[in-house]
DNA sequence: GTCATATGTACAATATATTGGACATAGATG
DNA sequence: CATCTATGTCCAATATATTGTACATATGAC
């Protein structure tokens, strides 16, 4: 996805950014391709993939699966991330918040963060309706597409926030387009008000609240959410931001908070 | 870790590499140290630390976490790890084995897989004993000093084995000397019985039961184990390894099978 | 003050990693 | 049969990444 950014042609990539391009790559394919589908797909020479496909296997990073030579992403990074999880240990903290959110409120409960420039959802348990709404984990969806990304960029001034969300990411699933400076006015309303609720703008169906769980630094490393049917969501509205600011509460310092040093 | 193998000295070590041997040893040392800290205990040229942190920096594979230009590992690590996790789909499933077998026998079960050439500990769940015994989950421990190595590496031939395993590895926390021969025969035993047990050689109080998670080559994925006082472990050692056996057969091929495709 | 250690930055030299392109094979198509 | 695509390997050329070294700053010892 970074393979747009590539500076002017002609130049070298870096292996190391080409490595991380390849697994996140195969991370949003969620699925394992052979090294020249890789190639192909993320525009990179063939050559240069299949060397660093074969160093990243040859660190654990990247594993044969599927047969035919395919290969996915391999133990060492399930290492790594659990490493990651247990020193910011807001798991445990996390499933306990999103489950009272559930029982609260019976609508699908997310617990969403950045990964990269985009927004994805990290943790998610489904609304106790006849017909739930989900979305996928670990789908990374451009941030202006959802409420929680009026959150999660709050912190960064305007040029920022410009600077840091690519600019096609302002054009909705939808075709229309929406203007940056209504997306910035949003986002300093989410900012004073501490949240934000929006008939989502992703589909016709949904309303969304989105409250921010704020880390060592003081601005949002992470939101809690709720995604509703529109009608229950605006007859339930103080009842719904009550509960998200409970449980978010509950939450306050924990993703970023080392369990120990 | 692999510092050691690195070939005669005068070479440049490349960029990926060194990267994960970052990655892993900040996993080693489960905290977040300076760049400065890291390039010392690692034994690489600062200047090539500094250049390869600030690039992991600008992917999300570190984050700055603890002040004082301190790294860690980063989110994006986790994001990679959860989709690996969620493609090999064998967590629910393996929690419930360790459920199941905590419940039946009240000794601590883990569940365990290689890491490279070492052995660690993927997930536990203790006892129910007053005094429990456990291990630290995601540390790296030789394999010759577990009974799951003997049957992690059962697929390999001998030679491939003693070309696995460093060869420091043989020499056990006591300072003894295991001779590799030993380990092998113990190696074909296992392999031959598809379980190995044995009065631990890494301490003196317990006895520890391991019995094979096949993957879908056929070979150890995993492993199930029990660690057990000595007396309990031998009292009840047929009752344990039908357990064992039990839980193992309803992981069969899970670790190894995608969800999908 | 001097000296030593810890930490981070800057830069040039050269060892080498990335890459384009040639080559080989297999399967499909007509 | 010829032709095309998909796949993987090999190799030389050169753009550049790695690294040694020098430099800058802060802190503490004495």
């Amino acid at each position: 996805m970074d393979a747009v950014q590539d500076e002017a042609a002609g130049k070298r990539a870096r292996g190391l950014d080409r490595a991380f391009e390849i697994l996140d790559f195969l991370r949003q394919k969620r699925q394992a391709l052979k090294p020249n589908e890789i190639a192909a797909q993320i525009g990179a020479p063939r050559s240069s993939v299949y060397e660093l496909v074969n160093l990243l296997l040859s660190n654990g990073i990247l594993e044969f699966t599927g047969g035919e030579g395919r290969v996915y992403l391999g133990r060492k990074l399930y290492f790594l991330g659990a490493a990651y999880e247990n020193h910011f240990d807001f798991t445990r903290e996390c499933e306990a918040a999103l489950e009272q959110l559930a029982d609260e409120t019976r609508e699908t409960a997310q617990f969403c963060m950045l990964d990269g420039n985009k927004y994805t959802v990290v943790r998610m348990r489904e609304g106790a309706r006849p017909f739930r709404i989900s979305t996928d984990i670990g789908q990374s969806v451009p941030i202006p597409w959802t409420a929680s990304g009026r959150l999660l960029v709050a912190h960064l001034s305007d040029q920022d926030i410009l600077n840091f969300i690519p600019p096609q990411d302002f054009r909705l699933p939808g075709g229309e387009w929406l203007e940056p400076q209504t997306f910035l006015a949003e986002v300093r309303q989410a900012e004073r008000e501490g949240l934000f609720t929006f008939n989502s703008i992703v589909d016709s169906f949904t309303h969304c609240f989105a409250v921010p769980v704020r880390g060592e630094e003081g601005h949002a490393a992470a939101t809690l959410c709720l995604v509703t049917p529109r009608d229950d969501g605006i007859a339930n509205r103080d009842r719904y931001l009550d509960c998200l600011k409970k449980a978010a509460a509950g939450l306050e310092h924990a993703p970023a908070r080392p369990r120990r040093g």
